[in-house]
DNA sequence: TTTTTATTTAGTAATGATTATCATTATACT
DNA sequence: AGTATAATGATAATCATTACTAAATAAAAA
């Protein structure tokens, strides 16, 4: 009794792991065209949503409302957001200690995975005028 | 040379800190036209963004994309995000140690504030056939 | 292999939160 | 007061995502 897996959410799968980089779903679309691939952009939302559920792959919302998406791993990245130009720089290093996340594996939720975002200014920002 | 602020944003500090709860754009509206308070949505969106800008409030972007608005206190919120019915549970303890944070506060971006986010699956959405 | 049924898909319209625009009003400065 | 600057309201535009519908594909039954 394997979890039955369409066409698209394969292919799907399959540039997630070669990107090994977070990815917007539009951007995935353009990816899967030029690989041959042939889908609709309608069908990339979906593929995503079920793998999402699976808890196969992780979504990442950014300060704009829009998702980037990428598979659970355990080298997992978190970024400094800039609250003023919205862009993200990715950390390569988790200030959490594993043992502290295991308490929140209980109570009747399942945790996939966890995102841990910081939001400021960055150097660019800092020295601008607001508008 | 204090910081200027108009009507309109100290008006929606005050909602705000009353509330001592995450509360979306519209809502946060909503409340202030109830109040009595003057304004339009527009207006609500500025002072948010202005207010986001100086470090004074926080913005939480949930899996649907819609943005929630707090004051900035130490007494901050994680939570527990199902990925199938887009719920969150709020936790009351944050497993970051404070000193972990701190080599997050230099390199040129000037940190206001940290979400740590958690993704999984609800016990109700557990139990649940995937459409 | 044909027929039947359920699933998947593409294309596109609809949605909804947020942002841009622009004319108007309030505020600051001389 | 008179002019420059900033703030505001109303509403149109934007844009990622979702809903919808009909066609295509796959799976199951006969």
């Amino acid at each position: 009794m394997s979890v039955k897996r369409s066409n698209s959410q394969k292919q799907i799968i399959s540039v997630l792991k070669e990107l090994k980089e977070e990815i917007n779903a539009q951007d995935l679309y353009v990816k899967l065209r030029q690989r041959g691939d042939k889908l609709g952009l309608a069908t990339v939302y979906r593929g995503l949503k079920a793998l999402k559920l699976e808890g196969t792959i992780q979504e990442r919302v950014s300060p704009t409302g829009e998702s980037f998406y990428s598979v659970i791993s355990k080298e997992h990245q978190h970024h400094l957001n800039c609250v003023g130009c919205g862009r993200s720089l990715s950390l390569d290093t988790c200030p959490l200690e594993q043992q502290a996340l295991e308490p929140y594996q209980a109570e009747n939720f399942k945790v996939f995975y966890h995102t841990l975002e910081f939001f400021g200014l960055c150097s660019v920002c800092q020295n601008q005028q607001p508008n």
